[in-house]
RNA sequence: GGGGUGGUAGCUCAGCUGGUUAGAGCAGAGGACUCAUAAUCCUUGGGUCGCGGGUUCGAGUCCCGCCCACCCUACCA
């Protein structure tokens, strides 16, 4: 079965933060458990050049737009070493020259079902925010974040018939067809859906987007509406439009043929990426995304993320501190299905300490050193189980991969991290009612029983660790490769030494109490 | 204004279609062990399940109202 992941293309007018992390080490997770899997995988990420808000947030720098976004652009893409990540591709809408292409063919299909049209357009546009506004928003007739009177706007814009969809749209995510997940999403999507879908621009006057951007087809006075350009990633990253219809093999393997099309985005693009996509997909003729998972945010000590609140958290320098797996580990672990999390370097580091170091690293550095002091690093594996205890004990871990497959297939992160910690716990509690360290003593007294024993219960361990590896390698990749390298395999474990040393918090990351 | 999500032990959270004395981890208290990264294991205290009504033999779990936090969205009254 044939996966391809995507993130969204975060528009790239700051530095990457804390936020963006969690969306794209969900992805990443995902990508590897399929990869482990033996699932073909392909997984896209990338940046989103064309927004407007690039384009300010240069002019505020004082430097061009293609200077500030290449140079952001670079930043993300450098995510890649210190968080572990294994995207197959990248994408910038703006520099890359696949894209612009893929775009035109988007919207010359859409075009030829009839569903774009021209409209006159009026509305009360503030400069400062770069957006139209309601009358009732206004405050005293002034924009609320500039103060500043909007300008009476008045242009032709293109627009999609979206309200032809709605029936469609909704058919599909009934059925299933369309996936969005979690379930109270998907409920939201289809009452957005129910409340009535409205046709929306789709360009803006060539002028108003200062001249970035996509030009519109047949039109160059407009600008093709960057979430009309930047939705398309998902399929141009493969192909779709390249030089003027050349065969495009990855598009076919992977979107057209492809078994599952999965996006990862964050709970405040939904109607993007659930509806407004979709129905340019029906338009266009091409096929619809399966999977739509849908995560909430991060705050950082209790507040949402800010630039101007001043608690941007640089995932880099988190990562330098404490590491990739350490970093990945909180977000895999402890962010719920549901609800915000609130990060915090105490949290992140208490997680790891309890379950990476204590849990997991404590018990593969035990169970190692025990084979080496009583075996010389050797594991006699026995022929057959007879003790019910140990066949439970068995049991656990030849259960356990179906159990995280499970739950990484429901996008539970958090149940999946959650069951191996469970066998973790399970298998530091068979050390301590097996004493191996008794039987070890037994053996030397001169108990052959005590010495099957001991084989039995070492290479029971052994092999728990090494389910435990294999499994954590989509979550925690520098970690789990440790744990797989000194586990060994058959007969044979590598010399002990800690995998995961305990973490501290960071001088400079103390808060100081207010 | 409309729609949505969350509000469960000090902290982070599980609790599917209503059903025995409401759970886990961490933190706290006590104990055990020594293979191990002062790690591990056992025991234990602690909760008006946001508030108020209602349906029911029985509700954290359903219905209504309200409060708080957050998200999306809106010119119709």
């Amino acid at each position: 079965m044939t996966f391809y992941l995507t993130t969204a293309i975060p528009y790239v007018n700051a530095a990457p933060h804390i936020g963006f992390t969690l969306e794209i080490v969900q992805a990443d997770a995902l990508a590897r458990h399929k990869r482990g899997r033996g699932e073909p995988v392909r997984f896209l990420t990338g940046t989103d050049d064309n927004s407007l808000k690039n384009v300010k947030a240069a002019a505020a720098e004082g430097v061009t737009v293609e200077e500030l976004v290449a140079r952001n652009a670079a930043l993300f893409e450098g995510l890649r070493g210190p968080l572990d990540l294994s995207f197959d591709d990248f994408i910038r809408t703006g520099s890359d020259p696949r894209h612009r292409p893929g775009v035109e063919k988007l919207w010359r299909a859409c075009e030829q079902s009839g569903d774009l049209y021209k409209k006159h357009y009026e509305g009360r546009y503030c400069v400062g925010c770069e957006q139209f506004y309601a009358e009732a928003d206004l405050a005293d007739g002034k924009c609320p974040e500039h103060g500043v009177e909007p300008q009476l706007v008045a242009e032709e814009n293109w627009f999609f018939r979206l309200s032809r969809y709605g029936d469609r749209l909704k058919e599909l995510i009934i059925s299933g067809e369309l996936r969005v997940e979690p379930e109270s999403r998907r409920n939201e999507v289809l009452s957005l859906i129910e409340s009535g879908l409205h046709d929306f621009s789709i360009s803006r006057s060539r002028a108003r987007a200062h001249g970035w951007g996509v030009p519109v087809p047949g039109d160059p006075d407009q600008v093709v509406y960057v979430w009309y350009d930047a939705l398309g990633n998902y399929i141009t990253a493969l192909g779709y439009g390249s030089e003027d219809d050349a065969p495009a093999p990855d598009f076919d393997r992977w979107w057209t043929e492809g078994d599952r099309r999965v996006h990862v985005i964050g709970k405040g693009i939904i109607r993007f990426h659930a509806v407004y996509w979709p129905a340019m997909l029906l338009s266009a003729g091409v096929r619809l995304p399966s999977d739509i998972f849908v995560h909430d945010y991060v705050t950082v000590d209790g507040r949402k993320i800010g630039k101007s609140l001043g608690n941007t958290v640089d995932p880099v320098a988190l990562a330098g501190t404490y590491g990739a797996d350490a970093l990945r580990w909180w977000l895999l672990r402890e962010v719920p299905r549901v609800g915000d999390a609130d990060f915090t370097v105490e949290r992140l580091v208490t997680r790891a300490n309890e379950d990476l170091a204590n849990g997991l690293g404590n018990l593969v550095n035990r169970v190692v050193s025990m084979a080496w002091r009583y075996r010389d690093g050797a594991v006699v594996i026995p022929d057959t189980l007879v003790d019910a205890a140990d066949r439970a004990f068995a049991e656990v871990f030849d259960a356990l991969p179906a159990a995280v497959g499970e739950a990484v297939a429901d996008f539970d992160f958090r149940a999946a991290t959650g069951a191996i910690v469970r066998a973790v716990d399970a298998a530091n509690r068979f050390v301590e009612t097996n004493r191996p360290w008794d039987l070890a003593k037994g053996e030397k007294g001169g108990s052959l029983v005590d010495g099957v024993r001991l084989d039995t219960v070492l290479s029971l361990l052994v092999h728990a660790c090494r389910v435990l590896g294999a499994e954590l390698a989509a979550f925690t990749p520098g970690l789990a490769a440790r744990v797989a390298e000194q586990c060994g395999e058959g007969t044979t474990v590598a010399p002990a030494a800690p995998v995961y040393p305990r973490l501290e918090v960071a001088e400079s990351d103390r808060v100081t109490a207010a």
